[in-house]
DNA sequence: CTTGACCTTCCAGTAGCTGGAAGGATTTAC
DNA sequence: GTAAATCCTTCCAGCTACTGGAAGGTCAAG
């Protein structure tokens, strides 16, 4: 049995973030030793690895927990993953599309600005007077 | 003089929001009524209407602030804000390539993945076995 | 005079950790 | 054998930028 600090090295998670996932019940240890210490086996240190590569792609916790549920279902219909897989794309997809727009739009107003000790600025100006605005949610 | 409400309706932002940003000391009102409300001024109004547009070319609250400073200084160097644009525009471009990265490394494994009843998935394979995942900060 | 729409403050929660304090356990050095 | 170093524990607070809700005061209209 590994204690947190081997797990934390092995998985590549800081001993925090181990000791989180265990408070959120996403992965918890096998057992506690007498003095209290949480013991994992590598069956736990496999779902901590899993955990960290899915979070990596930007998998939300609550996703990985599902991830986890599959990952650790034999009978799983791998149309279950790829639908959580295809939602994640979907999202990665219009952040893109908003980060696209803010970048037009800011690059352009950054372009016309003079960038030297005069005062007037266009992207000041654009804060201050314009109307349109690009349309974010940002989450 | 308006009241928070009123000046909620002007800016677009919600009323909750506009109390938020007078918390922090963003954009605080002119004065109090004798009853203790908010009362804000057309100047604070035009501060709180800069202040949503800034952030939805994502700018920070932090950021805001220093904008609004240059905003209200008359001898700012508009080379000043052009630098917090352009640092906003770097963000912007390293979270593009971040979201490309995954984009490309996910459609990958999606389209790999026959998504039937069967449970072999190369999602769920790569998450369990693989060694190189995407580099991320996701901030 | 009461109803409803406003306003106030304060507390809690969101995501996903991270830092730190206070204290017990274990291991290593000498 | 013991002292120091390193680990582990729990709990609490804080990060960003709000948002929701409760309890209660205020104001204009009918």
């Amino acid at each position: 049995m590994l204690t947190i600090g081997d797990v934390a090295r092995a998985s590549g998670l800081p001993t925090k973030t181990v000791r989180y996932y265990a408070d959120i019940g996403l992965v918890k240890p096998d057992a506690r030793s007498q003095s209290g210490y949480r013991l994992y086996s590598d069956i736990e240190l496999r779902k901590l690895i899993f955990v960290r590569r899915a979070r990596a792609f930007g998998f939300s916790v609550e996703a990985c927990r599902e991830l986890l549920d599959l990952y650790q279902d034999r009978d799983r219909p791998s149309r279950d993953v790829k639908k959580l897989a295809m939602q994640r794309i979907a999202e990665i997809e219009r952040k893109m599309r908003e980060l696209e727009l803010l970048h037009r739009e800011l690059s352009h107003l950054a372009e016309s600005c003079h960038g030297d000790d005069r005062p007037d600025c266009p992207i000041l100006s654009s804060f201050a007077e314009d109307g349109a605005v690009p349309e974010i949610s940002e989450k």
